[in-house]
DNA sequence: GGTTTTATGTCAGCCATGTTGACCAATATG
DNA sequence: CATATTGGTCAACATGGCTGACATAAAACC
């Protein structure tokens, strides 16, 4: 990073470009959920429902633990959003077949219906810049925010999905 | 979007890969923020007040008002850490010439140099990435972004940096 | 078999940051 | 001049993070 000339290595690292790159990383991330927050608001629920839900639907069974590695928050929250989906029929807890002490966790058709279409909601948004940028643009989406993972976070992704890095 | 053939139009329109999108933009969003704010814990600032000073520093002598539009946030969700930034002298308030009612904000010294700090920490990881992913990359993923984004916000960043769109 | 570790849950309470609504003051406008 | 608009304050509430203490059951270990 020492001997970066701006000119010649790329007027993408002025300062001005960064800046525009975090106020870009803000407001489209605040654009994206709010859409889905209006939706959840609707029932009640919140955008931390939202996330249970999203990562339940993605890896079906899996256990508090597992879910609370990936959210990154402590159990005392997860326990109150969770519990609430629970009461309400969006998700369904089961004992584990080998250590009973886990809870598995699935969507009822419930939840999965509100998964169903908050995702689409939210993939159609995805869909349509994608579709409008083209693969080149997308590659480039993908590369420069998994260059902005934590390391920790970057093998969590892998395990979520293996081929995250093609 | 009704007549799109995945295997001609793109791959990365699979769901499989707009489910990556959504969850990089979580975990990328959340990595990046997290760095900020545990600079921000030891002054006893939070993420809010990151947000005021980033962009009084952006656009010294900005109105209240014209803050609340960029943040569009409430009123008094603004005033409370507004208030506690001045009362710790990191902003600084004076009427306005021509519309006495109004406030225009600027950093003291001791704002300048926090968010200097927290800029350069959170530009240097730009950098890196932006180096690493190269001059593609950052267009691809500046495309995408701003896709992604509200019409509305759009608009707004193009009143904050004239030549967003390039 | 008894002890320790692990997975989970529960309770109380704190903090940050979003919300609404009532309200005041200064200015602009018909 | 009267009224509407704009800029800002305050009180009160909701959400969703957090900590720490503690309970329970199952599993793992010696």
């Amino acid at each position: 990073m020492a001997d970066i000339k701006p000119a010649q290595k790329g007027l993408f690292l002025r300062k001005s470009e960064l800046r525009r790159g975090i106020e870009l990383l803000f407001f489209a991330y605040r654009d994206f959920t709010a859409e889905a927050d209006r939706v959840l608001a609707g029932y009640g629920l919140g955008r931390a429902h939202h996330r249970v839900i999203y990562f339940v639907a993605r890896q079906p069974d899996i256990t508090v633990s597992e879910l609370l590695a990936i959210l990154g928050i402590t159990k005392q929250s997860l326990a109150r959003v969770l519990s609430h989906l629970v009461a309400e029929r969006f998700v369904e807890q089961r004992a584990g077949t080998h250590d009973r002490r886990q809870r598995l966790l699935r969507l009822t058709p419930q939840g999965a219906a509100l998964e169903a279409m908050l995702t689409d909601l939210q993939c159609k948004r995805f869909a349509e810049t994608y579709n409008a940028g083209g693969a080149e643009s997308v590659a480039g989406f993908t590369q420069i925010l998994r260059g902005l993972l934590d390391e920790p976070t970057r093998a969590q992704l892998l395990k979520l999905s293996p081929d995250h890095g093609d």
